[in-house]
DNA sequence: GATAGTACTATACTATAGTATAGTTACTTT
DNA sequence: AAAGTAACTATACTATAGTATAGTACTATC
C-alpha cells in the first residue's frame, strides 16, 4: 500500500512539530550541557562552571534564569550564614534522559565514523602513492 | 560507595562530549526538521521548502550544503532533460533516528506539562476566588 | 587590613544565525 | 512570445547568541 502525499505530509508533520517544541526549550550551545552537569546532583554557581568548560558567568547567569522558568531547574537559596545558592534538576527535567543518552550515543557514533573516513583517506593516499 | 570528586567529574565530562559533538553537528533551527522531511524519501529542493515550514530558500540551500559535508544529506542530480535535483539521506543519517525519536517524545511530554501547569493555574485562581 | 571567594549584574562588544527581497539561468508550458 | 517552474545565488539587513572584562555586596581567611 502506498501512502498518498498528504499522508506522508501529515506524517511528517507530526515528527516536525514535538521536535521543534523540544528545540524551542533546549537550543543553544549551553542548555544541555549545564543540566547534565546537574544530573549528578546538585551543584553550586561556581562548581557549574568548573563543570561546564567555557561557559561564563554571564551565559551561566542568563542560561539557568531561563531554564528555571522553565521548570527544568530549580534554585534553592540555604540562608546559612553566607548564603549558599544551589541548583539542582526538578522532576520534569529528569525526563530529558533519553533525548542526553541519545544524543551521546549519535556523538560517539559519529566521532567513531569521521576516524573511519580518515583512515580511509590515508589508505587511498597510500595506494595512489601520494 | 560514594564517588570522590574525581570520579564524579569524569563520569559527567564522559557525557558532556559526545553531546557537544552531536550538537556541534545538528544546532540550529533547522538541521533536524530537514533530515526529518527526507526520512519519508529523498526530495527535490522546493518539495522540501513546502514540508519544512517557514524555511527559506537562502537557510535551506545553506544548511543542505552543510548536512552535505559533515555526510548527513547526499545530493543527487539526475541528468534529464530539465536537470532534476533531489537530496537524500545517507546511512550515516539515518542512525539519527533515537535522537528524534526522544526528542519527539520529550516534546509532546513537555507540551502535556505545559497544559497541565495551566489548569492547576487556573483550578487556584478558582478556589482563592481571583 | 589585604586578599580572596561566592554569586552574581552591568556594559560593551562580536559573531553567527536567521530573514526579506530580488535576481539568475535554463527549460517548459500555454 | 509570455508566463511559469526549478534550483538556486546575491545583497542587505536584523536579531539573538555568545564573549570579554569589570564591578558589586557580602563574608571569610591570612
Amino acid at each position: 500500500m502506498k501512502k498518498t502525499v498528504e499522508e506522508e505530509h501529515s506524517a511528517c508533520t507530526n515528527i516536525l512539530r514535538p521536535v521543534r517544541d523540544s528545540l524551542d526549550v533546549l537550543s543553544g550551545k549551553w542548555k544541555l550541557p549545564i543540566i547534565i552537569a546537574l544530573t549528578f546532583g546538585e551543584k553550586r554557581f561556581t562548581e557549574i562552571t568548573q563543570e561546564v568548560h567555557g561557559i561564563t558567568d554571564r551565559m551561566l547567569s542568563k542560561e539557568l534564569r531561563d531554564l528555571e522558568l522553565n521548570g527544568l531547574v530549580k534554585r534553592n537559596v540555604q540562608d546559612t550564614y553566607p548564603v549558599k545558592v544551589t541548583y539542582a534538576l526538578t522532576a520534569h527535567s529528569k525526563t530529558l534522559r533519553p533525548v542526553i543518552d541519545s544524543l551521546k550515543n549519535w556523538g560517539i557514533l559519529h566521532k567513531k565514523k569521521l576516524h573511519e573516513e580518515c583512515r580511509e583517506h590515508k589508505a587511498k593516499r597510500k595506494i595512489s602513492g601520494n
